[in-house]
DNA sequence: ACCTGAACACCGTTCAAGT
DNA sequence: ACCTGAACACCGTTCAAGT
């Protein structure tokens, strides 16, 4: 039997989150999952809030920054977002996590904020502009990692077009005087658009904005 | 003595989500504020998620999207943008709101993604960065106009300042050598920052990635 | 059509107590 | 140090009933 440990704690709530969305973890549902009681997580986290923070880190702690080397400031910023990109894509609940924490109080997600005004900064932005350009950064790759079509965990192909097939049908059923543009591009509103395609235009989107911006100094 | 109606439940519930934060706004509580049986709200919405539509829908309902003119796809991405940053900036809660629910059942939020996929499309862009780009775009919208510095709705300067003064020692007194950065620009990024700059930076560097993108095809 | 009353199956959290 | 039991103050929602 393995011990009650924070860790297990984490683990098993993210594996709820994953397979059940967010809602589903609740501390006496995590605790039955658990074989404990209820009031048995309270020793490990002071209440559900820290439970998530603890989640919330878990999700990123996998994610070791590279350390400086001598790779234009562009190529490690675009490194670093693929690379959280990559990491939150294991979790489907990543999105939903993170959006309840305070990032602040997220060791992990600090680590990557940290990075990404590091590079702000030899990118030759202002401490102001490098502010709100590592925010939009890290909103941007939590965002893009929770892509529409990439719900893919545990559920099969199969499940996966039914979504999808119902969401089009759902778009294409508005109407086409008020929402011409939807209706007409129901399909890949839907989600029926290639994954690699997706990331990469995604990053594209987000980092020749930043790109641009720098240009223009 | 104002009669129950959905619109009045609807307003009186963002006033509480403005004022308290959206997990004020429960069933029960708001019925209490409108002095009726919480079952009663049951009879004007089929459950809470509708409900949370009806917020969505009132956060945006006032935001009317120009009609076609002859100004520029670039003049007019950054009008909607902005438009719909300052009909957000209304209600400290709309982001929270926003994120809860599913956008597509949004009709206000269908018309303003509408009118911004056929920017896109004028733009040149293919049907499938149409999409991608509407998403990010809207996305980021939501995220400028709950930028930190902006809640100050019901708050007394003192009360922010205070906010703000807390979120950077707390940044300040985290470990030096494990996030060099984050210390060093723990004022701006805790938010003591030009709202009006940090507005039109927002905007410049979402728009500016559409327009590289678009200069590169 | 519009609202109430009572009930059900849940929550997070506290506090004293056990080992 | 680590966990349990019982209790408190909440939730959303259903269902039958009132007017």
């Amino acid at each position: 039997m393995g011990k009650l440990t924070a860790r297990a704690i984490v683990e098993r709530a993210l594996e709820i989150g994953d397979a059940e969305g967010l809602d589903a973890v609740t501390i006496r549902r995590l605790a039955a999952d658990l074989d404990v009681t209820p009031m048995a997580l309270y020793w490990h986290f002071k209440n559900k809030d820290r439970l998530l923070v603890g989640m919330a880190d878990h999700l990123v702690a996998g994610f070791a920054p590279a350390p400086a080397d001598d790779r234009s400031w562009e190529r490690r910023l675009r490194d670093l977002v693929e690379g959280l990109i990559r990491v939150l894509r294991g979790h489907p609940c990543a999105r939903q996590v993170l959006e309840q924490v305070d990032q602040s109080e997220v060791p992990g997600f600090l680590a990557v904020w940290d990075q990404a005004l590091g590079l702000c900064r030899a990118a030759g932005f202002s401490v102001e502009e490098s502010c709100m350009i590592s925010k939009y950064l890290l909103q941007s790759a939590v965002a893009i990692a929770d892509a529409p079509m990439h719900f893919d965990a545990g559920r099969t192909p199969a499940e996966i077009d039914e979504i999808v097939r119902r969401k089009r049908l759902g778009l294409e059923s508005l109407s086409a005087d008020a929402y011409p543009n939807l209706v007409a591009m129901a399909g890949p509103m839907a989600g029926s658009m290639d994954p690699a395609l997706y990331d990469s235009f995604g990053v594209d989107l987000v980092l020749s904005g930043i790109e641009a911006l720098a240009a223009r100094r």
